[in-house]
DNA sequence: TCAGCATATGCATTTTATGCATCACTGCAG
DNA sequence: CTGCAGTGATGCATAAAATGCATATGCTGA
C-alpha cells in the first residue's frame, strides 16, 4: 500500500543498518531515502536513527516507532485479508517459524490440507530456535510459532498446548533396541548425541542430569537432527526425538522414557500477543491446534479449570 | 504526520458523508480528495465507499478500513507521546467522555491536578451517555470514558470500579429531609423529577420500581442535571443523584437511600478493549482510578480475588 | 422535465520526490 | 601519517505526483 511506502522505508533502513545498503533493497538511490527520512525525523521532531560512521541505529525513540510501524503493516496485511475473505476469496500469507527441525513434517502436512481448501493461501516457513521464534513474532515477521518449551515472555500468546514426552531414538541393531521403556541407567550405559542448548529438548536433558548428578556420555552435538538420526545408522548411540518429529519407524526404532527420568515437556502453537492476526494465520493456527490436540489428547488446562470443561 | 494524511482524509469522508462537505473541512477541493479515494480504492482493489445520491457511505469493506485507519492515527498520538515522554516533557493530549453532568465537578478537579504536574498536557471532556460514550471510544475520539452502569460490550474495558449507591436529593425544606435515610414508602409519598432513560441512574430506578411494581410519581424528566436541581428549589420533588455528583449542601441536600430498595450501582472508568492508550492518557485514567478508589473504598474484585489481596 | 447536488474526468499548473554529482566525516590498513 | 573505502548530507536539474479549474455525468425529488 501506497501510504506505509514511507514506513515500510523506515523498516528497511532499520533492518539494513544502512541508509546506502536500504536504498539498494528499495531500488531507490540513497539520496532519495536520506530525505525521506530526514523528513520524517523533522515531523516527528527527534532523530530516529543514530548516525554512526558505518551507517546508523535506531535511536530510542526509532524502538518505538519501528514496533509502531511494524505492526502497522502487519495489521495492513490483516484488514486486506478481510476484506479479501468478504468477496469469499480466501487469500493472504502465512508466515510460521518452527522451533525445531522436527516440526517440518507435521507443518507441511497441515499446510497441504490447510492449502487443499485454500489454495490462495501462501506459506513461509522458517525453522529456529525458541528464542529467535519469538523475536520474530514480535518484529511481526512470523504470524504463527510453534515451539517447544519456549521462553515465558510477555510478548508470547499460546493459541493451543500439548504436552510432548521426550523419546530415546536409536539404530534397530541398538542392544536397548530391545527394551520398551528405557530408565536413566540405561541412558547413562550408552553413548548419546545431543541436540545443541538452543533446543528444547537439550534443556529438558541438562535439567534431568543436573537433578541425578550424573552426565549422559555425550559424543555428538549438532543442531541437525537429520544429521543426528543419520550419524546413529553407522554408530551404536541413542539421541531423542518428540513423537510428532518421529517419522515411520525404519532403520531408527524410537522407545519411550520414564517419566520421573526426564519429564514431558509443552509443544506450544503461539502468536505475538495482543496482535490480531491476519485471517488466514488465525484460521491455519487454529486447524492446527486442533489437529494437535486430536493427535496427542489435550492436557488439563490448570490456569483456567472452566475453559477445560467447555 | 504526513504519512497518515491519506488516512485522515478517508476517516474524513467517512465523518463527513460527502466529498464534498469532507473537501472543505480539509482545506482542499473535492476533486483532490475524490481522487485520493479512487486511488485508495484502487490500491486495495475494493471500493470503500458506496456512491449515494446525496453522498457516499461506507462500504463493508470500508467499515473494516476505517477501524484500521482510527486504530493508527490514534496510535501514531500513542507513539509521538511515548516519544515525547523520553525527552522528559510528557506532552500531548487525553479526550475523556463521562457519562452524566454528574462527573464534571470532579473531572474538573482531576484535570486541575494533573496539569499542575504536567502543564504540556491538553484535554477535551464531552458528556454523553453510556451508549454515545462506548461508540466514542471504539471511534477512538475519546481515550478514557467515565461512565455509570454502562452496556457491557466487548469492547468496553474496565480501569477501576467504585460502588456508587443512588441518593435521594430535595429542598432543604422538603419533609422528607427530616428523614435520614429514605425507603420505597417515601419515595411514593412524593413526586419526583427522573433523569431521561439513557442515564444510568434511571435503569436503576425503572429496575427497582419493575420489582415493586409501583410506579413513582414522575411529574418531570429532564437529561439535565442542572435544571432538574434547580426545579427541586421550585417544587417539593425528589430527584437522585451519585455520591459522586453532590457539591456543597445549600438549598438542595440530598439524602441515603436503602440498599434493598434501589441497588448500588457501578461507576467505570474504561479504555477501548486491546488500545494502548498515549502516557499522558494512561497516566491520567490511573490517577482518576486511585483517586476515586480512595474516595469511595474500592469494592472486592469478583472477577479474581488474588488480585484484590495485593 | 428540470433544478439541485452528488461524484467523475481532462488538462494546465504547482508542489513534491527523485537522481546525479559532490562534500564532509570516520575508521582502518598499509 | 596517509590514502582508501564506506558512511550520511546537500545543491541543483529533472521527473513524477498532487492539485485546482472547468466540465461531464448521474441520480433524486418536486
Amino acid at each position: 500500500m501506497r501510504h506505509l511506502l514511507p514506513l515500510h522505508y523506515i523498516d528497511t533502513v532499520a533492518r539494513s543498518g544502512s541508509i546506502r545498503r536500504a536504498a539498494d533493497k528499495l531500488a531507490i538511490t540513497s539520496t532519495a531515502l536520506n530525505r525521506r527520512i530526514l523528513a520524517m525525523e523533522e515531523e516527528l521532531g527527534v532523530p530516529i536513527f543514530e548516525r554512526l560512521p558505518r551507517g546508523v541505529r535506531l535511536s530510542t525513540a526509532g524502538e518505538l516507532m519501528i514496533q509502531h510501524i511494524r505492526s502497522q503493516i502487519a495489521d495492513m496485511e490483516r484488514v486486506k485479508s478481510q476484506i479479501a475473505d468478504l468477496s469469499g476469496a480466501r487469500r493472504g500469507h502465512v508466515s510460521i517459524v518452527c522451533g525445531q527441525a522436527l516440526m517440518p513434517h507435521f507443518v507441511s502436512e497441515q499446510i497441504a490440507l490447510y492449502r487443499r481448501e485454500h489454495p490462495a493461501v501462501t506459506f513461509s516457513v522458517r525453522v529456529c530456535d525458541r528464542k529467535e521464534a519469538i523475536e520474530q513474532l514480535t518484529s511481526f515477521d512470523a504470524d504463527i510459532a510453534m515451539v517447544f518449551e519456549p521462553f515465558r515472555t510477555a510478548e508470547f500468546h499460546p493459541l493451543g498446548r500439548v504436552e510432548q514426552p521426550l523419546r530415546a531414538i536409536m539404530a534397530a541393531s541398538h542392544p536397548l533396541a530391545e527394551k520398551k521403556k528405557l530408565g536413566w541407567s540405561d541412558l547413562l550405559s550408552t553413548s548419546v548425541v545431543l541436540p545443541t542448548p538452543s533446543n528444547g529438548m537439550r534443556y529438558l536433558l541438562d535439567d534431568a542430569m543436573l537433578r541425578k548428578g550424573d552426565v549422559l556420555k555425550q559424543v555428538i552435538e549438532s543442531d541437525n537432527h537429520d544429521f543426528i538420526k543419520n550419524y546413529l545408522i553407522h554408530e551404536h548411540c541413542v539421541s531423542f526425538q518428540l513423537p510428532i518429529g518421529l517419522g515411520a519407524e525404519g532403520e531408527i526404532l524410537s522407545r519411550e522414557i520414564e517419566q520421573r527420568v526426564v519429564p514431558h515437556g509443552n509443544l506450544y502453537v503461539a502468536q505475538l500477543k495482543g496482535r490480531i492476526l491476519p485471517v488466514a494465520a488465525a484460521l491455519f493456527g487454529h486447524a492446527v491446534v486442533k489437529e494437535l490436540e486430536a493427535r496427542y489428547a489435550a492436557p488439563v488446562e490448570l490456569v483456567n479449570p472452566v475453559d477445560a470443561i467447555q
